[in-house]
DNA sequence: ATCAAATACTACTAAAAGGTAGAATTAAAA
DNA sequence: TTTTAATTCTACCTTTTAGTAGTATTTGAT
């Protein structure tokens, strides 16, 4: 029960770019160290995040990195849903088939309460929204 | 962010026996046959929840398997232990080592209250209140 | 033009989870 | 005592996730 490494990754990275607007670009290294993230997965991270259009990569000399769009328009869903976690809403929670509503699972009915409160925090949570400082960063 | 299949398919097991008092013994063919699950991984987890005493065995001839104690006595918290799911309250949701409730990631404020939702419900739901008509079991 | 510093691509290895095969052991029943 | 039906043990295979290595490509600066 719990994020994959990269959704985890994904969003320590956005978060802290979006929270450090001084640089324009920040570059893989950089972010490798300051966050504590292996470079070389990193790198594998950043080109999914380029990818889906999260953000804007310039490469070259003096290149780097930076968010596509505002801040309070990413989701934290949206950034699992890169990771293919949290896609399918309807997935059951002891994983026999889908929920119809209907024929429910033995969990179901404890299940339902906290699946749509941590399913709503994760929709309406911005990179807006984890934006503070001093934060853990790694 | 789903439960391992070993814990779903422990907990979809248990509670089909506490469900079904009427035989006082299941056989590893019939709990696969019935929750469709495949035969050679039940008895895998047959055998940890025998040895994590939740389930006593009969071995041979006629054998199988009932309830080690009362299903008020089980908590689904518990059942998730055993494959070392939501042991550590304590681990932050992006990975940065355990919060101790002072240095905090970006996603604690918005994390913190669905997580002790969900934890609370794992800790107190049991198997007697995952009893029920009409459960889906496969 | 060349160099340097950056991202992107391809391919591989390692670890964890999910699942399978077959033999060994146990114990009731015939 | 032999057979049979059950659990248990050991070992393996497959898939997914996590991580690494090396090369190719891009592009500004010299
Ligand atoms: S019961 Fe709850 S979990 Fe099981 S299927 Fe329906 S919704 Fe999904
Ligand atoms: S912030 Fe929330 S998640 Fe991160 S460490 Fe503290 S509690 Fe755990």
């Amino acid at each position: 029960m719990q994020l994959l490494n990269s959704s985890q990754y994904a969003i320590r990275i956005l978060s802290y770019i979006a929270n450090n607007r001084e640089k324009s670009l920040y570059n893989a290294k950089e972010l490798a160290e300051i966050l504590s993230i292996p470079y070389k997965f990193l790198t594998k991270i950043m080109t999914d995040l380029v990818k889906a259009e999260f953000i804007i990569s310039i490469r070259g000399r003096d290149g780097g990195y930076k968010l596509s769009k505002p801040a309070s328009d990413v989701t934290v869903i949206e950034i699992l849903d890169i990771f293919n976690e949290f896609v399918n809403y309807e997935q059951c929670v002891l994983g026999i088939g889908k929920c119809d509503g209907e024929h429910k699972c033995a969990m179901h009915d404890r299940w339902i309460e906290p699946k749509n409160l941590i399913q709503k925090m994760f929709e309406e949570t911005t990179l807006e929204n984890l934006e503070g400082r001093d934060f853990k960063l790694c």
